[in-house]
DNA sequence: CATTGTTTATTAGCAAGCTAATTATATCAA
DNA sequence: TTGATATAATTAGCTTGCTAATAAACAATG
């Protein structure tokens, strides 16, 4: 019965944790996922969408979509790989690289929203409990 | 940083949660989120279309494209309302009465999956939590 | 009773995410 | 060097989920 509440609720609280993200990052011209994409890039750039499919847990057909989603939006370029011309390298553009700051900024807000009323040892535990949960599915 | 990974957290279980059961629901040739729409219906037959997009929480043409879906399929059938020709109402065929037992099968494992290691009193501690966020977020 | 507004559902069209099948390049082995 | 195999990316086609626009039935008001 409890097991079925956290399971609910777990479903309750991303979905509705997508939804809002999806209409923040509205207004920076994003959808829901672009900014996962866009953050790892923030912190390594020419990434292969290979080591993006891998970062993102997502499937290849899904980067290449995003990836070309953001490219026709100018937020990233891409550039086969001088080596092996089989791999793309995408790189972030001035535009992309601004975009850092304003999400992060959603992010944020966003996380205080979640967490409020919520005490720092409480919120200790919960990471731990999370972690737990995160490895018992992987 | 402890904010950030709760969010981060919570990100990769639902998303790892809805694949494990994509997966799953395959078998059942059911699509993810389905099993959400059969479950209102195995509690409370001839539900209107908005009165499941509220129990959903999801948009009109979603639970449109989602009846139909599992109208094809024969585990529902639509009825228009005899008093208000606007409403259509939704009931289980018998084959998707049947699905109740196998879904509910992969609600458990998964759920036992998920709080594997997690003791009782944590879970209850869990489960305050997750209503916290829950109410946080709505 | 006709007009105006509201509610229910649908259609069109988009992106995320998937699987299956395909293309193109590399690599390895005979 | 050729032939088989592996890897990176793409395309096609699907469902979920969304928004915006539309259709259809009902309600209310003059």
């Amino acid at each position: 019965m409890i097991d079925d509440e956290i399971r609910e609720l777990l479903d309750r609280i991303s979905s509705k944790m997508r939804r809002d993200y999806s209409e923040l990052l509205r207004e920076l011209n994003l959808h829901v996922g672009q900014d996962q994409l866009l953050c790892r890039l923030w912190s390594e750039e020419g990434m292969t969408q290979i080591q993006l499919c891998e970062r993102l847990k997502c499937e290849p057909p899904t980067v290449t979509n995003m990836v070309k989603a953001l490219e026709s939006q100018g937020f990233v370029s891409r550039e086969r790989d001088q080596a092996d011309g089989r791999v793309s390298r995408v790189y972030l553009t001035l535009k992309g690289r601004e975009l850092h700051e304003p999400v992060a900024h959603i992010w944020r807000k966003q996380q205080e929203k979640l967490l409020e009323g919520i005490l720092p040892e409480e919120r200790l535990l919960l990471r731990r409990l999370m972690k737990q949960m995160a490895e018992n599915l992987s």
